[in-house]
DNA sequence: GCAAAAGTGTTAGGTGTACACCCATGA
DNA sequence: TCATGGGTGTACACCTAACACTTTTGC
């Protein structure tokens, strides 16, 4: 039985944003598709979806980009809210616009067909519908700046990754090439990486060895307060 | 005429909460009132308000600020938005946190009788209802963050002020005592600061010359990509 | 044997941090 | 004259950023 003072006020459409990022071959590339009804059907669009009663925001989020790769249990990280009158052009929706990382490698391409989406290079994006660049412009703001303390940038990689694979990550993040002595020192003293026995020779011949991300030692560092920075 | 699609999604009561801190000798305060409905009339709460449609976010929280304080062109900034199904006791209702930053100067006593508003000593804040300690303490995270890269610590004072009050402000907010050498070196450092003639006499003998921000010397630093950190 | 990427240490300059004394004034 | 808060400079530790050569191996 919702309270009287609630009854008395106006309701909204509540929709999720969701920037949906991935790594290949040291570029990162963003999820989008042709929206799919109108206004602006055929215009390219984040990955989005309404809310529902049933659903927390993040749920939402994790439902959307399911159903868009086929991935559970990603990393997100809510963005901010965007709710101006107009920035929808078909209705007032107040939207939440979450960014989301995923390993590429676990994409299910399949699911790309059914919607129309594809992975458009992030450097590349064209204009995209309703205030979605402005979106998307934060969502980079904010992932530049995290990144640079936490190392979040495991979740856009797969479970075994190499150390210049990792590197070409942080500078397509940052949009800046990234002295390798320098960076490996850093991610050594973080002592957060397991090396593997075996090597990537797909981009060299000598081969770079492998090395997977040891969560336990990172929580460990987290819970002592000790904070990075690349 | 709302499309089709739209009409097919659900709607929801939608809410900003809003984080009002001041500064006065030496402490940070945060506007709370006791709740005026149910449920949980009676308890202490943030100040809040429904969206409306004729409203942008931060129109509601301009209006939530002025009915509350009787101030204008206040500094506020997205907190996050807070969407859990039973976070309102009362119904569904998503919720966006935005925190305000004002000089307690220009406050209007008046209007905190009419709303049952006080202000209480933000270290001492006790259990507010739903998610809102949860909502204060992700506002004091990104304010502490903010507040190391940006001089955002001036909306909170008057527009004169001294440096030891200056100081004060951060130690609260930091809640961590600062080298006042030190302190003031950086804030030098910055050039962003005007003395005045007068000095505030009132917390010692040999007084405290005032200073006043130069919001032109800050912007110009900030255009050409310049970055502080206290 | 050579091309191409992986891997490895050192140094100089700058930044953050700790620290102690004199000044101005009202009471 | 003394108690109180305002105001000032320096030295050391640490971190950041710049820099060049050797190793491995498939072709």
């Amino acid at each position: 039985m919702t309270p009287l003072f609630y009854r008395e006020q106006e309701q909204f459409y509540v929709s999720v944003d969701c920037i949906i990022l991935g790594f290949k071959a040291g570029k990162l590339y963003l999820l989008i598709s042709k929206r799919k009804f109108d206004p602006l059907m055929g215009y390219d669009t984040l990955m989005g979806g309404f809310l529902r009663h049933d659903e927390s925001l993040s749920e939402t989020v994790s439902r959307v980009v399911w159903e868009y790769t086929g991935i559970e249990d990603v990393y997100m990280e809510q963005v901010g809210t965007y709710g101006d009158i107009s920035r929808d052009a078909g209705e007032r929706v107040v939207s939440i616009a979450y960014y989301a990382l995923i390993d590429m490698e676990l994409f299910d391409e399949t699911l790309c067909k059914k919607h129309n989406a594809r992975w458009h290079e992030l450097e590349q994006v064209g204009e995209l519908i309703f205030d979605h660049n402005l979106i998307l412009n934060d969502t980079l703001s904010i992932l530049r700046r995290k990144a640079a303390n936490l190392p979040i940038g495991f979740n856009l990689l797969p479970e075994k990754f190499t150390i210049p694979q990792l590197q070409a990550l942080y500078e397509a993040i940052y949009q800046t090439p990234i002295d390798k002595r320098n960076f490996r020192k850093k991610i050594n003293e973080m002592d957060i990486l397991e090396k593997q026995e075996d090597k990537d020779k797909s981009s060299s011949k000598r081969g770079a060895f492998y090395y997977k991300f040891n969560k336990e030692k990172y929580d460990q560092l987290l819970q002592k307060g000790y904070y990075f920075s690349l």
